[in-house]
RNA sequence: GUGGCUGUAGCUCAGCUGGUUAGAGUGCCAGAUUGUGAUUCUGGAUGUCGUGGGUUCGAGUCCCAUCAGCCACCCCA
């Protein structure tokens, strides 16, 4: 009796078609991270169970994959790459030196209810910067989302920016300060329940006044240019040190992120995002797609004071984000805007003459030290099969050399796309003519996918 | 974790109040003088009706459980 082939609640397989697109993000992903010098690292998936647990709230630790693993040992998969990297940076500080800048492209689990979007098991892509309390490193943070999302051929979407100082501040001054963490959960379903179901939700969950919930509010609710905002948010604060030093951040970032070039009205101040997690100090952003704001923010993050404070007495400050790679995955095919990817090859080499099944794999060495990818079908089946599976695997050219080309000298380059048929020279050496074709035939494909 | 909806060929779905050998489109396979695909024509195969129990003379159709997907809450990427 044969075994159900099928896949966990919350996990799930690639298909070429799937994994193209997610590999093209994450390499982007990546080479932006580079280019602002942010380091690769790795860790294990599973951790110590106490390393996992030791900061988590109730929350993750109820979504929290765990087990004894066969030497009686407690230990569980990691559920982000935050918690990884504060035991990273604890333990290899001294190696990796201070700022550390790291990205960290990599699995977590979370044992969650599932929902369109939201897995078991999904890619992070972190990026961080510990070691430095500057608002060189938040600017920054602000600039790689920007560079990022454009890399991905993205223009329209807003970097949604607050501070943490700034509601502490406000929190402060209202008497709050211990229930933070309800209020910011509450204030940051402004957008989802509106201002009626926060003042329910403040009320219940923080016990908070009329006149705290209206303060709040008026905070929350401030909407209007960076300049206006930024004038609103003073005067709200005014008296109190925390929340003035957070507007004076505010007012720095917008400054420089435009003066790096970040077109205006791409980063909005957003008095009413919170982000719900704990242990953001600082800057905190969300990014929303325009023509989509409603599957949520695809690049967040934020500053945070100490990161590993439960592995090491080290104050270790830093700020990141990270890219939300399945739900952006899920707009960018939304929107249409996915490449239209569907082999990594270039073109197929079809095996007319099984005799010569040698002579195809020489082309196709020279064709690849051209910088050309190809595949070689395997086995000499009908031309009109390997030229279907040619246009099946989504070859954008088929080159077809039979016993007439050899003789002759030169080879048949078939744009699939189009149907029409390129003659070239090819003396079974120099394959640059043949390459050339072939790269003609791909921008044809290209420019027709838009 | 709580509540709700859904689950029929690879895919999208039809199958009225339970009644004989479960259908369509698409895809797939084969062929239309054996060196040219995707369009056309002809023919063909395909389902333990998610899985396991139960009710019934009889269940794809009703009940329960379970697995999986979707939605809301919660939380978040």
């Amino acid at each position: 009796m044969p075994i159900t082939p099928r896949t966990l609640k919350g996990f799930r397989d690639y298909l070429p078609a799937a994994a193209m697109p997610r590999e093209w993000i994450v390499e982007t992903a990546r080479r932006v991270y580079r280019s602002y010098g942010f380091r690769p690292i790795d860790t294990p998936a599973l951790e110590y169970l106490e390393i996992l647990t030791g900061k988590g709230s109730d929350e993750t630790d109820k979504q929290l994959y765990r087990f004894t693993d066969h030497g009686g040992r407690d230990v569980g998969l990691r559920f982000d790459l935050t918690v990884p990297l504060a035991r990273f940076v604890a333990q290899h500080a001294q190696e990796v030196g201070l700022p550390f800048k790291r990205y960290h492209i990599a699995s977590v689990w979370r044992g969650e209810n599932t929902q369109a979007g939201r897995y078991r098991e999904f890619m992070q892509c972190d990026f961080d910067t510990v070691g430095t309390t500057a608002l060189t490193a938040d600017i920054e943070m602000v600039l790689v989302v920007n560079d990022l999302l454009t890399a991905l051929g993205i223009s329209a979407f807003t970097i949604r920016v607050n501070h943490r100082a700034v509601l502490n501040g406000l929190l402060e001054k209202l008497g709050l300060a211990g229930k933070s963490a309800a209020v910011l959960r509450a204030l940051d379903k402004l957008g989802k329940i509106g201002a009626e179901g926060v003042t329910a939700e403040m009320a219940k969950t923080a016990e908070t006044t009329e006149q705290q919930n209206a303060a709040l509010l008026s905070l929350a609710s401030l909407q209007g240019d960076n300049t206006t905002i930024l004038a609103e948010l003073k005067k709200l604060v005014a008296g109190d040190e925390t929340g003035e030093r957070g507007v004076t951040e505010l007012h720095e970032l917008v400054a420089a992120t435009a003066a790096a070039g970040v077109p205006a009205g791409r980063v909005q101040l957003d008095p009413s995002i919170a982000r719900g997690l704990d242990y953001y100090t600082g800057v905190v952003i969300e990014t929303q797609l325009d023509e989509l704001p409603g599957i949520g923010s695809v690049a967040s993050g934020g500053r945070y004071d100490n990161l590993a404070s439960t592995f090491t007495k080290q104050e270790l400050p830093g700020v990141g984000a990270s890219l939300g790679l399945d739900r952006l995955l899920a707009a960018l095919e939304e929107l249409g805007r996915l490449p239209a990817v569907s082999t990594p090859a270039d073109a197929l080499i079809c095996l007319f003459d099984a005799d010569r099944r040698d002579a195809y794999l020489a082309l196709a060495a020279q064709l690849r030290a051209a910088g050309t990818g190809v595949e070689v079908y395997p086995e000499a089946k009908k031309l009109g099969k390997q030229l279907q599976y040619a246009d099946k695997q989504g070859f954008a050219a088929a080159v077809i050399i039979g016993q007439s080309e050899f003789d002759a000298g030169e080879a048949q380059v078939k744009h699939l796309a189009s149907g029409e048929s390129a003659t070239v020279a090819y003396d079974g050496r120099d394959a640059n003519a043949i390459a050339a074709e072939i790269r003609r035939a791909v921008d044809a494909a290209a420019v027709d996918h838009g």
